[in-house]
DNA sequence: AATGAATGAGCTTTCATTCAT
DNA sequence: TATGAATGAAAGCTCATTCAT
């Protein structure tokens, strides 16, 4: 088993998923960008769903972990939810097509991805969720806003803003500066 | 020309495309849910790809009109904001199977819709940003955080949330709520 | 639907499985042979194996019927015999590519052949094994040879000589004189 | 060469052919079941096909020479065709998967088979057929019956129920007995 | 205008065979 | 010799689109 052309594959996979979509995408076309014959395809992954699960399960999974790892540093909710929004743009900024393919993939309704949402994106969304229900038991927030509003108010924003850059051609924004922007607006938002 | 064929074929893509999304959706199920032939849905539209763009030209075209009407009438720029919030939400409410399609298929990076999003929905994004820009020449508004940012910002938060809960079985989120927790934050966000 | 298309797509699928056999031939080829597209046969029959099915079922349901019918007309379990060996080996002679067919097919292990197997093929040796049970409860036959034995004997005799018949290129041998000298050994083999 | 590498590939053949016919076997699971690599095979072999060719040649061979052996040492025509009933029911008992194949693939009209079947395989009617033709000219057997019609009755009826015994789960029936009633019915069926 | 049977290009997937190690 | 990962041709099946009726 040569762990270079798994990897190649699922390299190719983002890249044309995210570029053409799940379906029409052809296994012939992300084989050939990885460099391999299409058979070789079928040695790694058991067939076209099972390159986009794994997209998810080995690409996604470290990055949620590493946000968990980060947030864990942050002592205040505040600097938890900043840290949030700052390292989401620069995983989409490093991560172009992963970040485009997670974001209009996620929002298909195929049985295995919505599966998929109830857990590990579910737990993405709680780290949002989670350090906003904890400074409003410090008192630091406002207690009209929901955690689940404002987790998924604050990922909504963030997705749209950076899914949007990803697409654009001019790239005139800078991610950075619109991370900060949207970090201002949250946290004044619901500040008590 | 049928108007009332041509009509039942859309609502029933809209309601084939937000189930099974546009490349699973097949025209021949579409056409029997539209209580037609399959050949009848080629006599009102070019292609497959057509009847998605219809969709989106006449299903949205009159909600962005309909929405401008009503900013239209707000007077103030805060009013604008929560109005579109507001709106957006009970549109999606009353109008699962659109909102739905439109959330998903949107992100969706194929041409014609991209060119689309160029368009109509630019349009549409544009009603927050104008309304925000109104709101900063008029000193309402913090200066910090630009137009394009908030208003997608703005959408992002909104369309997350409103998705979220097309898709949830249990709703036992009441939109209206979240509407008004939405305006909240992001008013209260921008405030001067 | 077109009952000519399903039956020639019938036809054609006899002749090219006895031909290749059921695994080398090609879908492509029997709708061609059909005079129709490739996506045809799937209007008419599920997949490939259905097409197998639906041989065994309607072309060979009609003929066991016959059959049946045809022994019934006969008084003694002599000329029962005798009448299955000799209609066995007319019909065979007549619908060679089909004969064929059953004889190969009905060799492979397949799932679906072997439950097809236990059902109507049954049927048609017990033609044989009744006949012959009711020639020995009429002490008309030896009793050391098991009913289910000597429907084994007569059909595996036939089968195997027609079978060589519908192979050999020459043809030399005329089956109905084949068919008079098996009736004549099994008859007097199994005389009192 | 190692011979023991070609005869482990042989015998796992055999197995791999009888239980899923020709095309459906894999060469991958022969491989493995050999317990050598999938390419090892084709340093045996030089493709599938000739792996079934060599199992008819070499598997067959020994035992249509062992046949012949044991029938020079039977003095009467009626000895013979008795002991070629029993002895081949005794060879399907004792090797039920190269049985099976045997009886199975030879009636595939594959070219290679249909070659082999004018040469080994005739050989080995002819064993029968001699025998009968032999008796014939000795006025032991009825006239009437043509030896190439006895042969292939005397085949087909023992090729049926020993097939039928090998596919049949219960075993119910001892091929003995079996072979012993169709010995008394063909010979009783041509005694003069 | 309406039908729906027919089309056939195009896709995913399999697997006999090869070949670098 | 032996390996088994890699190959890529080949095949079954789907479905958007067409067209004779």
């Amino acid at each position: 088993m040569d762990a270079t052309k798994r990897e190649r594959l699922l390299k190719a996979a983002i890249k044309m998923f995210a570029r053409d979509g799940f379906f029409k995408a052809k296994v012939e076309e992300i084989a050939k960008l990885a460099g391999v014959a299409t058979g070789t395809t079928y040695l790694y992954f058991k067939n076209k769903d099972d390159l986009l699960i794994s997209i998810f399960e080995e690409e996604m999974t470290p990055l949620i972990e590493s946000m968990k790892a980060e947030l864990a540093k942050q002592t205040s909710p505040q600097e938890k939810i900043v840290t949030f929004i700052k390292r989401h743009c620069q995983v989409v900024e490093k991560n172009p097509d992963l970040a485009l393919l997670l974001e209009v993939e996620l929002r298909q309704s195929n049985k295995f991805l919505h599966e998929y949402q109830g857990t590990t994106f579910k737990e993405y969304l709680d780290l949002l969720g989670n350090a906003f229900a904890e400074g409003q038991k410090a008192g630091l927030f406002y207690q009209g806003v929901h955690p689940s509003i404002f987790k998924q108010l604050v990922f909504g924003a963030v997705d749209q803003i950076s899914t949007n850059w990803t697409l654009s051609k001019t790239k005139n924004l800078k991610l950075s500066d619109a991370a900060e922007q949207i970090s201002y607006v949250v946290l004044q938002g619901v500040k008590k």
